[in-house]
DNA sequence: CGGAAGTTTGAATTCGATCAAGATGGGTGG
DNA sequence: CCACCCATCTTGATCGAATTCAAACTTCCG
């Protein structure tokens, strides 16, 4: 767990992927598993810190994050950054192309770490997902949550101090790793610099880092540049609610 | 145009609705106007303040608006709020349930002004608005826009300041009532109080009306309780993208 | 005409930004 | 294996955009 930071590459066959079944696409791999195997174009490995999807193109991919951590973000013309969300490990990108395929991409993709991402055609996993009922409706399911997502974080950036939101974001991480066995008593892999909090969250480098001292103080949490540690979970919810 | 303050009401038969064709299922609408026709189940007034869907239900209907305004917004507990968007007529609510029905909602739904609503059965509509290829890429491409939009919101939010964000919305509602035949030469019905800004923008109702005021003092805009006027559609662009 | 809701203005305050310098530490090349 | 370097983190001082508090003014509606 804690070699997150490291990229790790998947099994040769989807078949045997046990990441893949929480994916967007999880039921038909588990109906049938060789529908989602035929149409893998390849297995590839990004570095760090590259921009392998930018806003405005019309991707012919889909690809599952097998390891490492990326994120969707917007640049503005005179360099301002949001960053709409992290990518983790079980996630596909871009997710809503699966439903919309060729409309252009309303944001950029750039990876934090090295990354190993298997990479799908995108037209025939548009169709093979709205294939079964079943899968139809985990699909959407996972647009709904995507959707519930967005408007939490809009909340955050509305009406929560910074505390709040820091403690938000770093709850959400906690949550969505430990859905994939990848937080266990709330120490999980953070390989995400200050710098992009700070483009999360609509605050400065600076200002996240007096915020998490705060907490580091408190002992809510602990970390270094590859590691969070939740100490006591109940005070960074209530940190996260009610600042 | 300017008199959409007052509720006016939909014609007995969708057959005959015009907004109708602008909708979630207007190309249903368009080849076969009897599905969409049967499948309403009401057609129903409601007060101005009224909170007509509260987070957490799940939803039987789906309401077509066709007069008035409304908002979808999150309450938090101590009484901070968060307007997620407004929704003018033609808007469906709440959307994202027609994809997925049988989900708890993530957000309340309040009107702005009266309005008067159509109501569809919710599980029926979701069916229909699956059956055809185009009225499916059709409903895809609204959710895609629904993305995109919160995607601009959660940037407004993140990285504008507080006039970079009054510009970028009055020019997202201006746009939308604009595709609808409700804003023509920049003015258009606006029935929303600096409040509602406010809570919308993560700002205060004061300082909303202190941006307001200077935009007003630019002659970039011009504004009463029912009306908005954009004067200078240029600067008002140029303001939304540089603040 | 009276009252409530919404708008406007002023003054004081604060949260978070900005500017500027160090401190750390992980990685690289010699 | 050490020395150096660059990215990142940290801290301090100051600034400013937006908030808060408070009060008057408008507008609309019954």
């Amino acid at each position: 767990m804690a070699e997150e930071t490291q990229r790790s590459r998947p099994p040769l066959l989807c078949t045997e992927c046990v990441l893949g079944l929480g994916t967007a696409y999880g039921p038909t791999l588990r109906s049938s598993p060789i529908d989602i195997y035929t149409r893998r174009r390849s297995v590839t490995e990004i570095d760090a810190q590259r921009t392998f999807l930018r806003e405005g193109e019309t991707p012919g991919s889909i690809f599952t994050l097998y390891s490492g951590w990326a994120y969707q973000f917007k640049q503005l013309s005179d360099g301002r950054r949001q960053i709409l969300s992290f990518l983790i490990p079980g996630d596909s990108i871009p997710l809503e192309q699966i439903c919309a395929p060729n409309h252009p991409l309303p944001y950029s993709v750039k990876s934090l770490t090295p990354l190993s991402v298997c990479a799908f055609d995108l037209s025939s996993i548009a169709e093979t997902v709205h294939a079964t009922d079943e899968q139809r409706s985990h699909m959407a399911g996972i647009m709904a949550d995507q959707f519930t997502a967005m408007h939490r974080r809009l909340t955050d950036l509305g009406r929560r101090s910074a505390l709040g939101r820091v403690a938000q974001l770093i709850l959400e991480l906690e949550q969505r790793l430990r859905n994939r066995q990848m937080s266990e008593n709330g120490v999980f892999p953070f390989p995400v610099r200050q710098e992009h909090i700070a483009d999360a969250l609509g605050l400065t480098t600076v200002y996240v880092n007096r915020v998490l001292d705060r907490l580091r103080q408190d002992s809510v949490i602990e970390f270094n540049r590859s590691q969070m540690t939740v100490l006591d979970m109940a005070r960074l919810r209530q940190i996260g609610e009610e600042e």
